[in-house]
DNA sequence: TGCGAAATGTAGCAATGGCTACGGATCATG
DNA sequence: CATGATCCGTAGCCATTGCTACATTTCGCA
């Protein structure tokens, strides 16, 4: 019985770990969309983005800062670093297949949107390479 | 140009809530699956389920208490309210089919489980609708 | 040039989800 | 029926992500 529950269990890392890598994620591909989009990312650009305040924007600026995916003085724009941008990179291409999967697959555009936003932190290397193939017919 | 970012910033719904949600759907289909498979759902069992420490399931089960669903009495087993059955069921159906749908479009079993417990939480209706109509070719 | 508006930073609070340490309750088993 | 093991609750810590209120910096325009 328990052996059933252990195994269940695997699926679950811890979330607050998870969350902050999402965060991160989501960090990372909207910089670098901004800065496509605006010519440069401001905090208050990132906020609007996120629909958050732009101190919530700027504590997490700061975090991902530590961890060496963004950089930015103060009261400066907002810039990736060379290895933000690398995944960034990944992460947009992720993104654009995971929101092409689902459009294929019949889900209106607004709702695929919607759901590939949530879903993409969590389609690993197998899945996502599922719906490329299926992308390729 | 601050158009378009507003736009882009509609899939983003506040984190915490969401992630509050998240938990809820966890908690109330991991009671109904352990129920299914003990007899009852202790502390413990879920400690054990989520991988977490019984502290950290205890606070939540006093949360998604005065949310109404789930009921306990101290050192006594964890069971749904109906409100909460409601939500499990609707939760396993959900994660039932987006399980299926990843073992069907050709993801190992091993990699469909960890990533349909990610998924399923951001599965939205017509999504959930399309994987459906796959399954059914 | 300098002033006001806009952008950003800082202080400090709340909610959620992690933890360890400790103490009280329950239950089996001798 | 008592006692030790197991289960559970409480206290109190930290990190993350929200917020408002207020301070400071930047910048455009008169």
């Amino acid at each position: 019985m328990e052996e059933k529950v252990k195994a269940r269990s695997v699926p679950f890392s811890q979330t607050r770990t998870r969350h902050a890598s999402e965060t991160a994620e989501d960090y990372v591909e909207a910089v670098m969309e901004l800065v496509e989009e605006l010519g440069e990312c401001r905090v208050l650009d990132l906020a609007r983005y996120f629909n958050v305040s732009h101190v919530t924007v700027s504590r997490i600026v700061k975090r991902l800062q530590d961890e060496q995916l963004l950089y930015s003085q103060p009261y400066r724009p907002v810039e990736l670093t060379p290895e933000g941008a690398k995944l960034a990179k990944r992460v947009k291409e992720r993104h654009a297949i995971v929101l092409a999967f689902l459009i294929e697959l019949g889900v209106d555009k607004a709702n695929a949107e919607i759901d590939s936003e949530g879903i993409e932190h969590h389609v690993g290397t197998k899945t996502l390479a599922a719906m490329k193939r299926f992308l390729e017919q």
